[in-house]
DNA sequence: AGCACGCCGACT
DNA sequence: GTCGGCGTGCTC
């Protein structure tokens, strides 16, 4: 009888997205497995292209005499595991991709892979007879042989590189001595290794505090017995790695497996470097910088069961492990878990389903978690806990909060609250350390009243305007309504009314000219853009080779920074007011983080808030560093708004170099989806320009489509968004389900 | 997607 | 007569 496998074939296409059958040659009948990758003919051309076995048959649903056969299995025999297709089929019906282009997100094919080599050296001859050559070496003159020799005595095994590096010699003083008989090379294969495992001193588990310990038994006690999702909410410093690393310790103790995601390794070093320190080489780092060799490297560690922890970005959930027990989501908040590539998948929706798939347990962590989240929290759908002491004792903090209103009105124009001039001088007379914080991401500006602290905002949304200049015009970017830019404040008449733009570069400046004495360095993404420049930025700070570092986001996070006693965050506001239903959210937990980096040492530590509307919930919550208060006044604006979690948003994103066509094409597209909408219980919102309205010559509109049922949204897409694609084929459409960011 | 087929106009 | 433009349709 004959053998057939159900394939899905590596193109990208969605008329080419189902299975096609292929029958298995005699010879490859024993190596044929479910989620293999095989070489197989296709189309007219019968074209060589890759194969993914999704079912194995002996009745073909297919014309017999038109199904090819396989060529070959794919080399590196890469193969998937059976749940992880399921995974991929979720995949496409989530978020609408192919399954090719799901199934390419978790394997590391159709890249260059490749095995790493390097040369080992070893000593081949008697230490005494090294030596009687080092004293010959030494006597000739021959200097390059005379320091090999003398490394060669001390290390007697090492690699090419190593004794190159060392020694300064060239690898022709290698050949020869080779040549020789002195020392034998031998080519060995290598795994890469971002992370230098054995550089990293082993640490002990540390004893839990009550808190911890309570959450550590309720998840052990409770592994695989049903599918828990947890929320760890701990504040700073509370210890949630360790929480992590106890149940892990029960989890590999049960020869299970588990998966770690962190939202950006270069920004958690320390988390990483604790893992590796109290598991060592039982885990696997994927780095986001990493060559997709190395990542294969990592790939196939895991694959092999020769680790049982991966660590890394969104992509480590696809982890090939076949016997996983827990999946644990650091900072869950963290907007990096959503891809922003096609398949648009969110790290934390797809850790759920895959722990579902596998009865694995899932715990999620973070100090500010999403609103989503702690509301799923809140209905008893997660469960969850809560770590409120410090788990290390460190000083208090006092955050103040300036309201720089005040300091206008009494003659201070300056971005230096009175308060935050002072406290700066003193630290800088102390040589204690400073951290300057000014979060302006991208270009979004908006428009305020510098003497009442008015932000002007649309009528019909609850968004502020967008200052664009083309016109000298105020634009809500959630239904497009346009105004004229005022030239005095509609609440108070004051002319004071300006969009606001300084960025760290002026601040820099104005630090510079008031502080001579300062040195001061900088962090955004214009100073780290070179290679390294990040982590020697941050080393430079932490060796007190400067007293004030002054940055954006990036210095939120996770860092310690034992001497620094004072954070100074120059305008809270400028994450608050831009077009993006989350950014109140966003605010207050990048306000938590960063105030958070002041006395993390033995110093008392300290952290000014300057803000235009100091009454601003996000602002006044996060002086307390109170999570629920915060919490409680959001979920009633998002209630309100009807904003996630109580509805999905598609955002549809459409572009064109010609901007008539364009907008006339966005009110064409809007009537169109108006007469399907309905029925799908689906409100259209715009179109209206996006954020930010032109990028390369072309033109960016958005149509957003809000509904409660996002399966609502996904028929939509299904069902239509082909046809708007071939109806308007000279835009360009983009879409994104429940995007982190605002278009 | 990507390739072959095919049905038209401009050339050797 | 035939070379090559791109519109159409199919891929186990």
């Amino acid at each position: 009888m004959n053998t057939y496998v159900d394939v899905i074939v590596d193109v990208s296409h969605s008329s080419l997205d189902r299975v096609f059958q292929y029958l298995v040659p005699t010879e490859l009948l024993n190596e044929i497995k479910i989620g293999m990758v095989v070489k197989i003919p296709f189309g007219k051309g019968n074209k060589i292209i890759n194969g993914y076995i999704i079912g194995i048959t002996n009745k073909p649903n297919y014309d017999k005499s038109k199904i090819k056969e396989i060529k070959s299995i794919a080399t590196n025999n890469i193969t998937i595991e059976a749940h992880l297709i399921s995974l991929a089929v979720w995949m496409k019906e989530r978020y609408a991709c192919t399954i090719i282009s799901a199934l390419r997100t978790l394997i590391p094919l159709n890249k260059k892979i490749s095995k790493k080599t390097e040369k080992e050296i070893t000593l081949n001859i008697d230490i005494e007879d090294l030596q009687k050559y080092i004293s010959i070496w030494n006597e000739k003159n021959y200097s390059a042989l005379y320091r090999a020799g003398r490394f060669l005595m001390d290390n007697n095994k090492c690699t090419q590189t190593q004794i190159i590096k060392n020694t300064n010699i060239s690898s022709s003083v290698l050949n020869n001595l080779e040549k020789k008989g002195i020392i034998k090379i031998i080519s060995q294969e290598i795994i890469r290794n971002p992370y230098n495992v054995s550089d990293i001193e082993r640490t002990d588990k540390k004893m839990a505090n009550q808190e911890q310990h309570e959450a550590i038994s309720e998840i052990t006690n409770n592994l695989g017995l049903d599918n828990q999702i947890y929320l760890i909410h701990g504040i700073t410093g509370s210890g949630k790695t360790e929480v992590y690393m106890q149940v892990i310790e029960k989890v590999l103790e049960k020869g299970q497996q588990a998966i770690v995601l962190i939202p950006e390794i270069s920004l958690t070093p320390q988390t990483v470097r604790s893992f590796i320190s109290r598991f060592g080489n039982k885990v696997g780092v994927i780095h986001s910088r990493l060559s997709s060799g190395e990542r294969y490297d990592q790939w196939r560690l895991a694959k092999e069961g020769k680790i049982s922890i991966m660590i890394g970005p969104r992509s480590a959930i696809f982890a090939p492990f076949d016997n996983i027990g827990i999946i644990i989501i650091d900072e869950e908040h963290e907007m990096t878990y959503k891809s922003e590539i096609s398949p648009k998948y969110h790290a934390r929706e797809v850790a759920i389903k895959r722990a579902q798939m596998t009865g694995a347990t899932v715990i999620l962590g973070s100090a500010t978690p999403s609103l989503e989240t702690y509301y799923l929290a809140s209905q008893g759908v997660y469960k969850l806990l809560e770590l409120n002491e410090k788990a290390v004792s460190t000083n208090e903090l006092s955050v103040e909060i300036i309201d720089m209103r005040e300091e206008l009105v009494n003659g201070n124009k300056s971005i230096f609250s009175n308060k935050l001039r002072e406290e700066i001088e003193s630290k800088l007379e102390k040589k204690e350390q400073i951290i300057l914080f000014l979060n302006r991401r991208g270009y979004s500006r908006f428009v305020s009243c510098r003497q009442c602290g008015y932000v002007v905002k649309c009528d019909n949304c609850d968004i502020p305007y967008t200052y664009h200049a083309i016109g000298d015009k105020l634009i809500c970017h959630y239904c497009g309504n346009a105004i004229h830019m005022v030239d005095k404040c509609p609440s108070c008449k004051s002319k004071y009314i300006k969009q606001f733009g300084i960025g760290t570069q002026k601040v820099e400046e104005l630090v510079k000219k008031e502080f001579p004495q300062a040195r001061v360095l900088r962090m955004d993404l214009d100073t780290t853009t070179r290679k390294n420049s990040f982590d020697e930025i941050l080393s430079r700070f932490r060796n007190k080779q400067a007293d004030i570092l002054i940055g954006t986001q990036m210095i939120a996070k996770g860092h310690d920074f034992p001497s620094v006693t004072l954070v100074g965050v120059l305008a809270a506001d400028l994450s608050l007011y831009i077009s993006d239903f989350r950014a109140s959210e966003r605010t207050f937990s990048l306000l938590t983080q960063v105030t958070g980096r002041a006395g993390r040492g033995t110093l008392k530590g300290r952290a000014i808030i300057q803000s235009y509307t100091p009454e601003h919930y996000s602002i006044t919550k996060s002086k307390l560093q109170d999570y629920k208060g915060f919490y409680e006044s959001e979920i009633e604006y998002r209630k309100l708004m009807s904003y996630p979690p109580f509805s999905n948003l598609l955002f549809i994103l459409l572009q064109s170099t010609n901007e008539k066509e364009l907008i006339s094409s966005s009110f064409q597209m809007k009537r169109d989806i108006g007469l399907v909408a309905d029925k799908l219980l689906i409100e259209v919102i715009g179109p209206s320009p996006a954020n930010i309205s032109k990028i390369k010559n072309n033109y960016r509109r958005v149509i957003i489509l809000k509904s409660k049922e996002y399966k609502n949204l996904i028929i939509f897409v299904n069902k239509y968004m082909e046809r708007l694609g071939a109806k308007y084929k000279d835009i360009s459409i983009n879409i994104d389900i429940n995007p982190q960011i605002s278009y």
